[in-house]
DNA sequence: CGAGGAATAGAACATCCATTCCACAATTCC
DNA sequence: GGAATTGTGGAATGGATGTTCTATTCCTCG
């Protein structure tokens, strides 16, 4: 038997599959028809189901699963069903037509551009989770805790350092009191042993956590000051010192998490508080 | 063997297998509570792999696998599988709803809801600009000169602070030599004073610029330490102190610029400069 | 109408899978 | 500190899976 198709390319998503079985699905012989059919009607079926039972619910033999996949030139159908799942996978929206759009432009013909477009993707990809991920309640409980403490701790070390460290500057712009904890060594526990219940801390930790910063916040917990955190996993051990937290996963290129979602998030925190705590003040003045 | 779990009924759905997971994991077993942690990180994975490869990847055993889904009641691996399964199969349709959704979602019902879509949407919109403004000639150079550097001087004050705080963050990680300047005060001309034509220097600054950072790339560039530079117009004072600058405007919301795409940039430039370098030190040592 | 070739069904096969089982290690509880 | 219990790793196993092969059926065209 000649090979079906290798002198045309396969496809690798599942647009263009589609695509390629609506251009060919007139001169296809009956039963591939009837599985062109149905892997349009059903994708959900194709991706999560064995040959044999997706065979059954479509009325064929498994054999004509694979000869299907060949006459499109995957390999077997294993290899088609790749595509069927990774169109679950890549459910975010827009990150598609985004991605086409990047590395569409020059930068990728250049040594370091692929580099450069990488992390742009990632710091999109981020911002597309987000928005889903953290919850409108929680946000707006961790701004009230925030917004009613008199200081505001910030703890923050190594790779999640930038973020306390735009919140700081932010923090001093908006005249709300602040401090940092851990930027010099040695003298954090004197710092901390000042908090306590009228004020609250903020504490940003991602995957390795930083030891420091989850006793530091184990710390303030015990002593009665509310935590606010923000970190990647439900496991973390910043969860469970925490009064509110947040689950962010930045997406990464080349290993390199971004930082853009999590940047995003402390500034709309940031400036969120400083209203809220406006807003507290006026009230406070007209009564 | 006694039944683990049939007394509490076995979750149904992938937030209350998540909400369980959470519940127990403190008293669960150390390699159970890996597998729960794996599991909640990667769902994707659980869904589609088989148990050998999700076994590998989440290193442990399958036998692993089974053990867990038996503790929360499920039969097997498999039927726990089909939680995960279920999962990507409700929330597939509607690319353009999820879109729409996104933009009028139960964020801006909420008081905050407003101030975290406003930073999101501005994050994503500098994301959109950058790739269009920062020229992949330009940035090749600037990679060039930082990869050709001894020592990496970064100059950064206030809201660009963050910036180079990640930068040193991560070239301390790649392990190139760097050096930040401004972080005690007065020591900065010190430090500034052992810079010479074989380093090179990062510096940021945004109007309004603060005028420590422009005369300190002022005086690196007089010492014929090749600058390159990040700002936000033509007309910054850095561009003259520079062989390579990029002009970078952050979208804005509330009038508060966004750090998103510069934090991109950073991460881009940063990794891109190791990358670099590694491979100059390659060749050298084929040589 | 009947030969030739493609398409198909169904069985056979080799592979891989989830699961079970058991010996050993770690932990807990007297 | 020893006994009982629980947790873990790794091999064994039975079953199911995707694929291949071949006999048969179904078209098509002379």
């Amino acid at each position: 038997m000649a090979e079906t198709e290798n002198s045309i390319a396969i496809p690798q998503d599942f647009d263009g599959l589609k695509a390629m079985i609506l251009e060919r699905k007139t001169q296809l012989p009956k039963r591939l028809r009837q599985v062109a059919a149905y892997a349009l009607d059903h994708p959900d079926e194709i991706a999560f189901g064995t040959a044999a039972s997706i065979a059954t619910s479509a009325d064929v033999q498994p054999s004509t699963l694979v000869r299907f996949a060949q006459h499109f030139g995957f390999e077997g159908f294993s290899s088609l069903q790749q595509i069927f799942r990774a169109r679950l996978r890549e459910r975010t929206p827009g990150y598609d037509e985004r991605l086409k759009a990047l590395s569409g432009n020059d930068h990728s013909k250049l040594e370091s551009g692929s580099i450069f477009n990488g992390f742009v993707a990632a710091a999109h990809r981020s911002l597309d989770n987000i928005a889903t991920s953290v919850e409108p309640e929680a946000f707006e409980r961790a701004v009230n805790i925030l917004a009613g403490a008199e200081t505001i701790y910030l703890v923050a070390k190594r790779r999640s350092y930038p973020i306390s460290g735009y919140m700081a500057y932010a923090f001093g712009k908006l005249k709300v009191r602040y401090q940092m904890v851990g930027t010099a060594a040695g003298i954090d526990d004197d710092i901390l042993a000042m908090a306590g219940p009228k004020d609250a801390a903020f504490a940003v930790s991602f995957s390795p956590y930083a030891s420091e910063s989850v006793n530091q916040a184990k710390l303030l917990a015990t002593r009665k000051v509310p935590v606010v955190s923000l970190t990647d996993s439900a496991f973390s051990p910043l969860a469970e010192s925490s009064k509110v937290w947040f689950e962010l996963v930045e997406a990464d290129h080349a290993g390199f998490r971004s930082l853009s979602a999590s940047m995003a998030f402390a500034m709309a925190l940031t400036v969120a508080v400083a209203e809220k705590r406006r807003r507290i003040t006026e009230e406070r003045v007209i009564e």
